[in-house]
RNA sequence: UCCCCUGUAGCUCAGUCGGCAGAGCAGCGGACUGUUAAUCCGCGUGUCGGAGGUUCGAGCCCUCCCGGGGGAGCCA
């Protein structure tokens, strides 16, 4: 009978005691002992913290194996699960048999028993998520996208799949990614031109920006719908807050108005902070500890606090009597600045704020207009220490000023006549956001930099790996 | 893209006024009756990011290039 593999959470459960079993993983750190034996500490990535195995002098391949075992060589270990009399773990295993699957080379294996920078192990990216730090992360990034289905499905949304590849050039979000199968060596040339007619698409294609237009068709036939799925922008952004590639949650629902919105982001946000203390407590006080003293002190005002509430409005009149030196004067109808959004959030609020009604010149033509005339129905979402983590609206639903708006800014209502068609057959307010997955994780674990909480990041001049 | 900082051993860093390249950790060898980043003793480590220049002499000063980081803008 073969003995049962179980994983490294399991076995370090107190029900596991008096089992005798399999568990398969990584070698954290060996320390000999001076009775001749060794503690081998064992990580399966299931949990944060690692299985003590007790590998005694008995076991036949002890001299030749255990003593020359090295940190990141992969083992199998099987033996009976104990409590354990040190301190530092319920339980431990003593080991009746090790198997050692690949070894690494400790003079060649890059991670060492010791803490290395974040910059460093950017270098070895393949490497890294067997690090705590890196585990924990990835853990975390795990349940923030696991609950973000839970969450809207519990809410009835439906999710779509809209598309990566688009031949619309001017979603207003930046800079795109074009897509071409046309030779660069020899591109077909039409009067002084690329012939994008010979491309793949038989025009000009890029990759998405936001799947928002899309994600509006379809909440203008499904009511509620989100998407969930990567995102590309080619802007030459260099900030810690910044990916080329990353994943953006973008909820749509129709007959929302902007007030349903901010309270959707609520839900949504404290949801899936709660969902991530709630089982991923062992991670979760890592960060506490070795990454952002006091962050499950802020987390869990976030969710016993309702958000506040501040239209832009007020934002700009609370900064000006602020007393507080900006590099940058806030003036109404003037885009607030980092430091301003930090002072708002960091020290105003002291926690999430939304603000709301922003001047209409400086957001997208698709928002809606108030009937002030001046400003539009969108809202951010800003936190202490990334920012803006939502930015959304309520979106135009009346023709006529929609199209008003797209030549306002230059934009041809002809190149949008699907998305202007929602408008013109059974138009319904309606609105959403979008929740950049990257800065939420950063916000649950108080990694500083966006290139340390997803697995291979895309930042521009860097796409290794 | 702009501003600032930075690049020295496998890793983290020191290197004074321009004068023989040096610590800790890791590694290797040894010691040690249950350890927790184990401890103690011993040993070795180099294209000083690259290319020029100044100088009797450059890790150090100058120019250019490359990489990394922080901040700003753009935004998620």
């Amino acid at each position: 009978m073969t003995t049962q593999w179980i994983s490294v959470t399991e076995a370090r459960k107190t029900d596991s005691i008096g089992r005798t079993v399999q568990v398969r993983g990584w070698v954290r750190t060996r320390r000999d002992s001076k009775g001749g034996f060794s503690f081998i500490e064992v990580n399966d990535g299931s949990s944060f913290g690692n299985l003590q195995v007790i590998a005694d002098g008995q076991l036949t391949n002890y001299e030749a194996d255990v003593l020359t075992l090295t940190v990141g060589s992969s083992v199998v270990v099987e033996g009976e699960i104990k409590g354990s009399t040190g301190q530092g773990q319920v339980t431990e295993m003593a080991a009746k048999s090790l198997r050692v699957m690949g070894l690494a080379s400790a003079t060649d294996y890059p991670l060492q028993k010791k803490q290395h920078t974040f910059e460093k192990l950017r270098e070895w990216a393949h490497l890294r998520p067997r690090t705590n730090t890196f585990g924990a992360v990835t853990r975390v990034r795990d349940r923030l996208s696991y609950a973000t289905h839970q969450f809207f499905q519990g809410e009835g949304f439906v999710i779509v799949h809209t598309p990566l590849i688009t031949a619309s050039d001017c979603e207003g979000a930046g800079q795109m990614f074009r897509v071409t199968t046309l030779p660069l060596d020899k591109i077909p040339m039409v009067e002084g031109k690329p012939d994008v007619s010979k491309d793949f698409f038989g025009k000009s294609s890029y990759l998405t920006v936001s799947g928002q237009l899309e994600g509006e068709a379809y909440a203008c036939a499904l009511g509620k719908i989100y998407t969930f799925g990567p995102t590309f922008r080619a802007e030459n952004s260099n900030t810690s807050r910044h990916l080329s590639e990353f994943w953006m949650i973008e909820p749509e629902a129709a007959f929302f108005e902007l007030i349903d919105n901010m309270q959707l982001a609520e839900r949504y946000l404290k949801f899936m902070i709660s969902e991530t203390l709630k089982h991923c407590a062992e991670d979760m006080d890592f960060f506490e500890k070795r990454i952002q003293p006091g962050l499950l002190a802020a987390l869990q005002l976030v969710l016993d606090k309702p958000f506040v509430h501040m239209s832009y409005t007020e934002a700009v009149e609370i900064l000006q009597k602020s007393g507080e030196k900006f590099d940058y004067p806030v003036a109404w109808g003037v885009d607030l600045q980092s430091e301003h959004e930090r002072y708002l959030t960091e020290k105003h609020v002291q926690g999430p704020v939304i603000l709301y009604n922003y001047p209409k010149d400086i957001k997208s033509f698709y928002m809606r207009l108030n009937d002030d005339g001046k400003t539009v129905a969108a809202m951010d979402v800003l936190v202490p220490g990334v920012g803006e983590i939502i930015g959304g609206s309520q979106r135009e639903e009346r023709l006529d000023i929609l199209i008003s708006r797209m030549e306002a800014v230059g934009l041809k209502p002809e190149d949008y006549w699907w998305y202007l068609d929602l408008r013109r057959f059974g138009s319904v307010p309606h609105a959403g956001f979008g929740l950049g997955l990257e800065r939420m994780v950063q916000y649950t674990t108080g990694m500083a930099n966006i290139r340390d909480v997803i697995p291979f990041p895309r930042t521009p001049g860097n796409c290794d790996f």
